[in-house]
DNA sequence: CGTGCGTTTGAGTGAATTCAACGGCTGTGG
DNA sequence: CCACAGCCGTTGAATTCACTCAAACGCACG
């Protein structure tokens, strides 16, 4: 990795960039109709290569996107929460697939009516051309930290990414496993883990259990110790 | 990086998924009025953190998007190319930059024109969202290779997707330097130029001068030599 | 024919990985 | 309510792929 002086940078979590608010130009109930259903843990909710007659709404739970290649080695491009709207496709197949993290409610509405709607309600077109528009934003970030961060900056990103996502200051409960972080992050499942235990030495979060996490912002000493 | 067999697998330019079509819908002319402007080599077209008052179509030439860390660690989001349209935003400012590659000649069209047409015009907005959602899909195809690929399985994929965009068979010409393929694909200039050379000594490409490789289908031992 | 930038090559280092074993939490059945 | 099983997470040792630092090469341009 391109590292240089990035350890010799406090690593502080409140320097994160804000992300864009998700409830900016979220869908809402009404114009997003369907029952809802429920997944298990760890249940798949679609298929790369499937087909796209669906768009999604999650009202709880977790769930991730997520590719992978032949040997089995697997990106996960974005965890989406509560409120999230997923698997908007333009062509009529599947790009990536989804699971759910943990047990979940999510609303299905086919894809045709959510287009059709969009036709006639001009407004409404806009806002799922903006959620687009700032999903990609997003992404873009996401590359950012996957291809120029080291393994510290990285856990540090996505620790401050989920506790802006949930609104609890600094406190972070993570709802996935140790290797669905390290299949987002691009890295293995015991460097997260050893990563974890170094920031926690260095001052920057305390492990108060696996899924629960407090981060502790910038006094930090470089990396002697 | 998650690696295990990878260099066992031949690795095809062939075997690179099918990117979606650009053609499809692209904006025409039409649509995306405006006087072409020139840019220079290196020339910036808009920075990170600026206002979004445009957006951009390109008619000649290749343009960079990326972000950068306050250290300098730049990673490109995506190259532009002829065809391409891009700098489009629904907030008022910018979350990355734009650069000219090569020279470049590009029409600008203001941000506001574009979104009264597109509430006037559902067929425009529908293609605008298209355009959107499949940027995204690209984006989630290319963290699969910043994040779970080895070098040499990103310097072919790379090679694979500027041959298909380009249309031009196994003949690749690049407008870019190694130093942006380094930025783009999460490696350093040094390992790009290495793993060229090492993929044609595996007879997996030629590199005809350091602009132009041609790329040579499958039959490739695997890594003694 | 020099000059300079972009590219290649070399040597040594280091961050993250692989392979392996151990620890501890959770949830279920006795 | 406690004990056990199984999964998830942590830690250790050795390896490796890509990086850093450094120098040389070569092509394009003046």
């Amino acid at each position: 990795m391109a590292m240089a002086t990035a350890l010799n940078h406090p690593i502080d979590p409140a320097t994160v960039e804000p992300r864009v608010a998700r409830s900016q130009n979220a869908f809402g109930a009404l114009e997003f109709p369907g029952a809802a259903r429920r997944y298990g843990r760890n249940e798949e909710i679609f298929g790369e290569g499937g087909r796209a007659d669906y768009f999604y709404r999650i009202l709880t739970g977790t769930v991730r996107l997520y590719r992978v290649l032949a040997d089995g080695r697997r990106q996960i491009a974005a965890f989406q929460f509560e409120g999230d709207v997923f698997g908007v496709e333009a062509s009529d197949y599947r790009h990536l697939s989804a699971e759910a993290v943990s047990d979940c409610e999510i609303v299905a509405t086919p894809r045709s009516a959510m287009l059709r709607h969009a036709e006639r309600n001009g407004d409404f077109a806009h806002r799922m051309w903006a959620r687009a528009v700032t999903d990609l934003a997003e992404a873009h970030d996401h590359m950012l930290v996957l291809g120029r961060q080291t393994a510290a900056e990285k856990v540090m990103s996505f620790l401050g990414d989920v506790a802006g996502r949930q609104g609890t200051g600094t406190l972070v409960k993570l709802t996935m496993s140790r290797q669905d972080i390290a299949d987002y992050l691009g890295l293995t499942i015991e460097t997260v883990s050893r990563t974890l235990t170094q920031l926690e030495r260095r001052g920057a979060l305390e492990v108060q259990s696996a899924r629960r996490i407090e981060l502790r912002s910038n006094p930090q000493r470089p990396l002697d110790s």
